[in-house]
DNA sequence: CGAGTGATTGACTGGTGTCAAACCCTGTGG
DNA sequence: CCACAGGGTTTGACACCAGTCAATCACTCG
C-alpha cells in the first residue's frame, strides 16, 4: 500500500478530511527508510527535523534511563505516526527505535507546517493524532501506577490488539509482535522473572498466549476483563467487531 | 493578573507569538469559573465545549479505576492549560478536578478553532502546549514504573517545583502544594503507607520536606540528584534560576 | 467537647526483585 | 553432521520491599 493511503486511512480513523485535505496529503514527499532490528529511527537529544509515519512493522518509543536501561513508552505498527508530536518540539525527550525490521516513511517538518497553514482541518486531524498518543500515554500511566502486574499485561496485549484489529493486522486472532520478555518488562515496569511467571499466568487462563514474537488472543473478552481494559481512551470512531 | 496576561505569558514559555497572535488571544471570551476543593471540573465521558486554562490554585487530571479509587496522571498550576487537548477529542478519557480552592477561566472551542484557522502560529503554539504535556505524560510513565519510591516522589516534587518556579509561583523555596497523602500515593502509585515512610526518607535526607500542604525544598541539587531530575522533558525555552 | 478526617506507626504477610542455574533454540564453524 | 557459543527463556531459592490491616495520634470543624 501506497504511504499516503496509509496516512489518509489512519488519520480518517478520528478525523473527516474533505477532499482538498486528502489532495495535501497526496503531494507530501515521503522517504522512505528500513530499519533494521532494534536500530534507533532518532535518539534522546537530537533535533529532529521530520516527523515518520510507519509504513511496516513495528516501532517503539522509549527512555533512555541512567543505569542504560530502557523504559518502553509505546509500541507503533503500520499506520501510526509515532513523532507527529516531534513536529513542535525542538529536541527529542525520548528516542524511537523499530522492533523488528521495519519501514517508514519521513515528511520534513518544513512541508507540514506549510500544508497545515494552507489546510487548518488537515492540521487539526495530525493534531487529534497526536493528542490520541497523548490519551495512550495516560493510560499507561494508570496501567503501570495501579493495576496489578496480570492486569497490566492484559492491558497491554488488549490495547495492542485493539488497536492492529482496526488497522487490520490481525490475522486468525495472531498479531506479530516481536518483542522480547526484556522489553515486556521495560514496557511493563517489571522484572523478566515476573514477565515470564504472569506471562505463563495469562496462558494457563486461556485468555491469551504471547510467545516467540505472536500474540494469540483466544477469548477476547476474558482478556478485556482481565486487564480492565475500555477502548474508550483510543477515541477510534469505528469500533472494530 | 489578567487571563490573557497569563496565557500570553505561558505560551510565551515555549513559543513565539505576533502581535497579531497576541491579538487573537486578547479577544478570546474567558467565563471565570470557581471551584471548591475537590470539586470536578470535568468528568470522564463527558462531552467538553470549552477550554480552560488555570488562574489560581491547583487542577489535577485523574482517571477513574474500578473500584473507585484514582489514579491522578498531572497537576496544573496557575497559567496552564489543562485541557488544551479536549478541543479535539470528543469525549474525555479522564476527569479533571481542583486540588484545593481554584480559579479557571474557560473558552469556547469553536472561538478556538476560528481563532487558530485565522492564525496557524497561535494553533501552533497551543499545539505545543499540548505536546509538552504529552511530555509529562511520558516522563511520568517512566517515573512510576521504572524508578525506585524515593526517587519517584523526589522526580515528582523536581518537576512540580520547577514548572512552578518558571510560572513564579514559589516563594522562599516554598511551594502550596494541598495534596493529601492519599492523593500523593495515588499519583505515585503506592500506599499510603509507603508515600508516608517515603516522606520521612526525604525529610531526613534533608532535600526537601513536605507536609500540611506545603513543599519546602532545601537542597535543590541534592533533591534532583534523588529524582534522577533532568528537565529537558519540559521543553522550556528559559531555565528558571 | 465529640466526630471525622488525615497522618503516623507497628506487625504481619505476600508479592516481586535479585541471583543463579538450567534449558532451549538458532546460527556458526569445524 | 556435530560441537559450540550466545541470546533468550524458564525455573527455583531467598530476601526484602511494600501492601494490608489496625491502632493511635493530631488537627479541624461543628
Amino acid at each position: 500500500m501506497d504511504v499516503d493511503k496509509i496516512v489518509i486511512n489512519k488519520l480518517k480513523e478520528h478525523s473527516r478530511l474533505s477532499a482538498d485535505d486528502i489532495t495535501e496529503i497526496r503531494n507530501f514527499n515521503f522517504a522512505p527508510r528500513e530499519l533494521a532490528d532494534q536500530e534507533d529511527l532518532i535518539r534522546q537529544g537530537d533535533e529532529p527535523d521530520k516527523s515518520v509515519v510507519v509504513m511496516s512493522g513495528w516501532v517503539a518509543r522509549y527512555h533512555l534511563l541512567p543505569g542504560g536501561s530502557r523504559q518502553y513508552l509505546s509500541f507503533h505498527m503500520a499506520g501510526d505516526w509515532p513523532d507527529a508530536q516531534a513536529l513542535f518540539l525542538d529536541r527529542m525527550d525520548h528516542a524511537v527505535c523499530a522492533i523488528g525490521e521495519a519501514l517508514v516513511a519521513g515528511i520534513a517538518h518544513k512541508e507540514m507546517t506549510r500544508a497545515i497553514s494552507r489546510r487548518p482541518a488537515l492540521g487539526f486531524a495530525i493534531w487529534r493524532e497526536t493528542l490520541i498518543d497523548a490519551a495512550i500515554f495516560r493510560e499507561a500511566i494508570t496501567n503501570n501506577s495501579a493495576r496489578r502486574k496480570p492486569a497490566r499485561m492484559a492491558h497491554l496485549f488488549c490495547e495492542l490488539f485493539y488497536r492492529a484489529r482496526a488497522l487490520g493486522h490481525v490475522r486468525d486472532g495472531q498479531l506479530q509482535l516481536p518483542v522480547s520478555l526484556i522489553q515486556l518488562g521495560e514496557t511493563l515496569g517489571m522484572s523478566i522473572a515476573t514477565v515470564n511467571r504472569t506471562l505463563l499466568e495469562l496462558r494457563a487462563s486461556r485468555a491469551a498466549d504471547f510467545r516467540s514474537g505472536t500474540l494469540s488472543v483466544h477469548n477476547w473478552s476474558r482478556l478485556c476483563a482481565l486487564g480492565e481494559f475500555d477502548p474508550g481512551y483510543l477515541h477510534l470512531k469505528k469500533q472494530p467487531r
